[in-house]
DNA sequence: TCAAAAGTGTTAGATTTACACCCATGA
DNA sequence: TCATGGGTGTAAATCTAACACTTTTGA
């Protein structure tokens, strides 16, 4: 081992991660009791330490999968969170993810195994430590974030309807939208095409079902959503 | 000491910061040659170790007046940078900020004790590790920034010419605007004031030099320069 | 007197917002 | 038959972008 920085203490580094998820016209976060000391009990992020030959972003995969069974997902980081008393353990500067998922790709068993709990995050209860902060600032980031990039297809079900899109967009913006606008911008994005198909689980008329064809969609430098 | 997370390794963490200047009409960025090995004498950002008695914010709001002698500059976290073989020496996770000063408040004999160099951000060297990266995502972030909220007089001195601003709008954002259009906008912004002064620095005309009113602006929420 | 930077308005086009009714269906 | 969510267009207002000439003064 090189010891070009021997003088230099070392610290714990973590990785905490806010995995979002929409659901009955709800933005969810993904939080659970805290299974160790201290702090044990409490709600919290899920997390884990960065271990030595996994990088920071590769951490956060791997809590991540851990956690959903689910690999690949969209993943941001959000940034690191570095006061010396955050954590009443240890000294341990985290460095937050968050992460968008399909609720319908997540297994029950996968979320009783963790004793893992959707909230909506409008609603969450106090969380261990900083978390409270964090999921704030990864809310405001994902909010700019899905305004300028195609990244709402990650929450939403492969074929959905624009009523689904939209209270998607209302739940992360946390406002409502006209709806004739809301359509007529919709139809100018040639990469939410309209399948054939309708889906009645929610209106007795039925309504078309929507697709993103990221394909069609080149980094379209005007998107807005 | 306590030592709930003991089966856990720890690793060194630095802070890096990108040092943001407007001089010239330039956006420029503050580096210097390496002075430690590994990679000594190799163009690089300035960092530190974050030791164990501060804060990461501390760490770089330390580093940078070690550097600067100037206290309290505006910074903001760019975010954790955290491939395993990232520096060459040993593994380090840094945590990257960027700062935005005001070059005239930078003086020349700070500036020699530690052999600093404005660069033109569009004409970097070579830089150590992911340096270079670093600078990009700063850049981006600081663009971002710059347009939602009244940060750039930080990089201008107390009284400035509205081409001065209008150069740094270009500088930063890489595109030139029009003039009419660009002085219309300020016009509306009551917190930018005309004063009675003149500049005749740079015509032979003189032009009217305006203040940021930091009381004036109060978190506008449409502001957007 | 002329070169160089400062300063100043108008208009066409594009974008955004507000707004209300009919449709299809299963219960 | 009626309650429920799905679907559609237009007009006014606002915002954005393009554009050119006059002023001042030191060299």
């Amino acid at each position: 081992m090189t010891t070009y920085y021997h003088e230099y203490s070392k610290v714990l580094v973590s990785v905490d991660c806010i995995i979002f998820g929409f659901d009955e016209g709800e933005l969810r976060v993904l939080i659970g009791k805290r299974k160790l000391d201290p702090g044990r009990g409490q709600w919290s992020l899920y997390g884990g330490f960065v271990r030595n030959n996994e990088s920071v972003d590769n951490a956060a995969g791997r809590v991540l999968y851990e956690l959903t069974g689910l690999r690949n997902l969209y993943m941001r980081q959000v940034g690191a969170f570095g006061n010396v008393d955050r954590d009443p353990g240890e000294r341990v500067i985290s460095i937050v993810y968050y992460a968008l998922i399909n609720v319908k790709d997540y297994e029950k068993a996968q979320q009783e195994l963790y004793d893992a709990q959707w909230v909506n995050i409008n609603e969450l209860p106090q969380l261990y430590s900083d978390h409270k902060e964090m999921v704030k600032k990864a809310r405001r980031m994902m909010q700019d974030k899905i305004s300028r990039e195609l990244i709402s297809f990650r929450l939403l079900p492969k074929l959905f309807t624009l009523t689904q899109l939209q209270r998607l967009y209302e739940a992360v913006n946390g406002e409502e939208v006209d709806k004739r606008n809301f359509r007529k911008r919709i139809k100018e994005m040639d990469f939410i095409e309209k399948t054939a198909l309708i889906d009645k689980t929610s209106s007795k008329r039925g309504a078309y079902l929507y697709q993103f064809n990221k394909n069609t969609y080149n980094e379209d430098p005007n998107f807005k959503l």
